[in-house]
DNA sequence: TTGGGGCGAACTGGGCACGCG
DNA sequence: ACGCGTGCCCAGTTCGCCCCA
């Protein structure tokens, strides 16, 4: 402990705890400056840390509530969040946002008095109303995909463009029977996501031919919603899938079915991972910069600790939604209407 | 604070505090207990977690060292210690090992004294006995998946009997020609899968047909390994693969080759998880409870930190690793030395 | 008088061993 | 003996003060 330090170095804890912190306004000599240092380190003196964020008001610790942990997308923001909360000296708290939200003996424990110094909030869903409001209560909070409407400050990235860019992909191609399966209702990303590809029907002057489906986040909602989709009257040429871990159901569905993709139906997501290869069909999709996401939501609510900066939402959009092709897309087959099946 | 309860409840702090910590020993009147619980509810008091440790010895915290949470695997491993340490009351810190390893700052500010009751470390290669060294040094600490013959005690699941039951599946099938596509060299997770493998084949009286490549984690070390395996002179009929992962990329890498599955070769991997129905060809797997091993490493620590029971290695053998069905294996075409192709 | 160099003590929020009426 | 309060301790941080050249 300091003390010992103190007193091996012959100086008093107030000196030995300046010099250790580096203090630019203490005076010391330089010689007992050497002397501090070179003993705290023969002695391997470590901080203790719960004393010292007693004192102080910081505890350098910071929460990350997470949902749905299975979904390698949802692991790719907490990376972000963790990677950049660490490297600017903070130790993350890891819960998840169900259990939270059930337990209140959980949450009381994480938010307890003197554990963070703040909290990033990841959650799909709307859903979490008191969560969000438990939390930010009690601690700083920065919202990631979701936006409460409240006084929390949110960290996006450009859902809408992602599925635009998606949509057109397909329209290029000359689909012009595009369905959308959004993901669970009441999910705001899905939302965002749902209104790009709208919004790009709508420049190409096919508003009328949407078509929206509702499904979950797993890949088991991806399988029902295709044989959903197949005892409608017709299958629409090309897919766009609101999510990767969906669209991998959607995928394997299709190939049971069996429903030839590309040739068949055109299927393309939102977010990309490693495993986007390597399913049935190796599947094209949107890029969206998630781990940037989560360190964004890091440097914002860091920020927003050391009352640097004004706490205001951050929106990404660089780098840009990028098309990662691969072979789950292709030009529509037998709809001779469309000229540009005529000039292939 | 616990102050003003006690003042506005008229009694002594120490009284408000052995009154809201249910102390046993401690004789007050019933009207009086209830005066004091009702104004700490009423005014919402929340105990201050850093000064509470600060006195006692107990932090209520638990670190969680992970490797590689890109892979679902490892996910679900931090899942179930997680949740574990939650239901125990104790808050989780997330931290990743290379990072911790690679950085100092970030080590000593996850090891800071005081910050945390004890360690969770969950390491796929066995490369990190400074780190293991570091942490066990300043924390009780518990191993997942690999002992690093110290006095740190364990968690395991059974690979060996997991890459066996695999083995056995494919020998059954006719196979006889087996190829393991191990992990990384140094990895004692995957040593202990091979020797699965190796033993399978022995009471088979196979064991001179063992075959033995070593490959990443990684799914495009899955790809490297096709590649180099088709360059060889003769193809195996069928391929254990130590990790799901590995065996996405295996997967696709055949499928482009083409090479088919299962009808030239057969693939059945170690580890069960959500995409593996979704891939190339849906994986038949050997199932492991992977988020038992982390709530058992969880249980087996938080025993430690209470001086509850003995610290000793914890082998989970139930439940016994399971055999996943899928499509990605069958029986071996044209060796017509085989008298079960014959049969068929 | 001034200022360089350093010390003492209060304070952070609670826990707990005593002791008092 | 019941019912409860006093005061020190945990391990640092920090403000104000003091001493001496």
């Amino acid at each position: 402990m300091l003390r010992d330090v103190a007193r091996e170095a012959g100086v008093s804890p107030a000196i030995a705890s300046r010099v250790l912190n580096v203090d630019p306004t203490v005076r010391v000599r330089e010689e007992t400056r050497q002397r501090v240092q070179a003993v705290a380190k023969e002695m391997g003196y470590v901080p203790h840390s719960v004393a010292r964020s007693l004192r102080g008001a910081r505890t350098g610790a910071i929460g990350l509530v997470m949902h749905e942990l299975e979904s390698p997308i949802n692991v790719d923001v907490l990376a972000g969040a963790q990677s950049r909360c660490a490297q600017a000296g903070y130790v993350t708290l890891l819960a998840e946002a169900e259990q939270l939200a059930e337990d209140h003996s959980q949450l009381s424990a994480f938010l307890a008095r003197g554990r963070l110094d703040g909290v990033i909030l990841h959650s799909g869903y709307g859903h979490e109303d008191r969560l969000v409001e438990a939390i930010s209560r009690s601690v700083p909070a920065v919202l990631v995909n979701s936006d409460d409407g409240r006084a929390v400050p949110t960290v996006r990235v450009d859902d809408a463009a992602a599925a635009a860019l998606a949509t057109e992909h397909l329209l290029e191609l000359g689909h012009r029977e595009i369905a959308f399966l959004a993901g669970p209702k009441g999910s705001q990303t899905s939302d965002r996501r749902e209104s790009g590809y709208r919004d790009a029907l709508t420049r190409h002057g096919c508003a009328g031919s949407a078509r929206v489906m509702h499904a979950g986040w797993s890949a088991d909602s991806g399988v029902a919603a295709v044989q959903k989709l197949r005892h409608a009257a017709t299958l629409p040429t090309a897919l766009v899938v609101a999510n990767a871990v969906t669209a991998s159901g959607v995928l394997s569905a299709l190939r049971d079915a069996p429903v030839a993709v590309p040739d068949e139906i055109s299927v393309v997501t939102i977010h990309d991972s490693w495993f986007l290869a390597h399913l049935a069909v190796a599947l094209t999709a949107v890029r969206l910069p998630l781990q940037d996401l989560g360190a964004a939501a890091a440097t914002l609510l860091i920020d927003t600790i050391d009352g640097r900066g004004p706490v205001q939402d951050v929106f990404i959009t660089e780098p840009a939604p990028e098309l990662m092709l691969r072979n789950s897309t292709g030009r529509p087959r037998d709809r001779t209407r469309d000229p540009l099946i005529d000039q292939a």
